[in-house]
DNA sequence: ATGCAGGCGCGCA
DNA sequence: TGCGCGCCTGCA
């Protein structure tokens, strides 16, 4: 049965700006402009509509507090906007072009694997292939005459072996999921112990530990998942916009745009990073 | 067609 | 500790 959330007036909310900006891979574009994704339980479309945000869908919960939170719409993007395009024209020229830009606050263990899969990898292929996990191991629920599938469960992901997920398309990540998700039935990952970690440092040397995490990797899932503004994931887009803007297009090393992205955007590096990598990647 | 895509992990100084 | 290189795969 489905529910209806309609957001009045909304601010800083552009479901291509929130959706392309790269943080997610379930989101896909509708004939009709709008877009539909799966997260948690929820089979959920978002159409904008003169003024109005009209969420509709499946959702076990009360689809109001599952949007609310998802879109993370009780933060003040204006006031964010605000303080970091003070800070110099290149983020406050990218914050124009991406004004609508959202962090989703995600799911930890989809995230999780999620960028796994993402390294040295496109966003076409990761898409195909958490698609192709979804239906393999993942809960059916239908739609508007469309089957969709949940991201599955550590417990779901158990039934996979590594050449189960060779033949999914992982290559060699196969063995990193595989491991992961072993590791996470063993609670040798901890995920509601990483959920409640506040602080940064212990966080990203937990995350670190995860195979097939590194610090790109592990910036992300603080970032998308974990609502850690400050971190700021240094992907080669990234390092390429900084080393252009800054440091008169001469490539720096990830360790030196960390160190940068800190001393310049601060506590919202992570927003400022959505915002710079959205306009540079879309010149390319 | 060969290089590349939102890196990681390994081996070697 | 800090580097360089190989790696599955699909796409231009």
């Amino acid at each position: 049965m489905e529910q209806k959330y309609v957001l009045e007036n909304p601010k800083s909310f552009n479901s291509t700006h929130i959706f392309e900006c790269g943080q997610c891979f379930r989101w896909n574009k509708e004939e009709d402009n709008t877009y539909t994704g799966v997260f948690s339980d929820n089979i959920i479309n978002v159409k904008e509509e003169n003024n109005k945000i009209i969420f509709s869908g499946i959702c076990k919960k009360d689809i109001k507090n599952e949007c609310i939170r998802y879109f993370d719409l009780e933060n003040n993007y204006e006031d964010i906007k605000d303080k970091l395009s003070k800070i110099d024209k290149y983020l406050a020229n990218s914050i124009k072009y991406g004004d609508g830009i959202r962090i989703l606050h995600q799911d930890l263990w989809e995230t999780l694997i999620s960028f796994i899969i993402s390294a040295n990898n496109n966003i076409p292929r990761i898409k195909t292939i958490i698609e192709r996990i979804s239906k393999q191991y993942g809960k059916k629920i239908e739609f508007r005459g469309k089957t969709y599938y949940t991201f599955p469960t550590p417990e779901e992901l158990s039934e996979a072996s590594v050449e189960d997920f060779r033949k999914l398309g992982l290559g060699f990540r196969d063995v990193r999921v595989y491991e992961t998700v072993q590791k996470t039935l063993n609670n040798g990952i901890n995920l509601k112990r990483l959920s409640s970690e506040d602080n940064v440092d212990i966080l990203r040397e937990e995350l670190l530990k995860i195979p097939g995490v590194g610090p790109k990797v592990a910036d992300c899932i603080m970032l998308f998942a974990l609502k850690k503004y400050q971190v700021f994931p240094v992907d080669v887009w990234v390092r390429r916009v900084i080393s252009e803007l800054y440091f008169e297009n001469e490539e720096q090393k990830p360790k030196i745009i960390q160190e940068f992205a800190k001393k310049q955007y601060g506590e919202l590096a992570g927003l400022a990073q959505q915002y710079l990598f959205y306009w540079r990647r879309d010149l390319a």
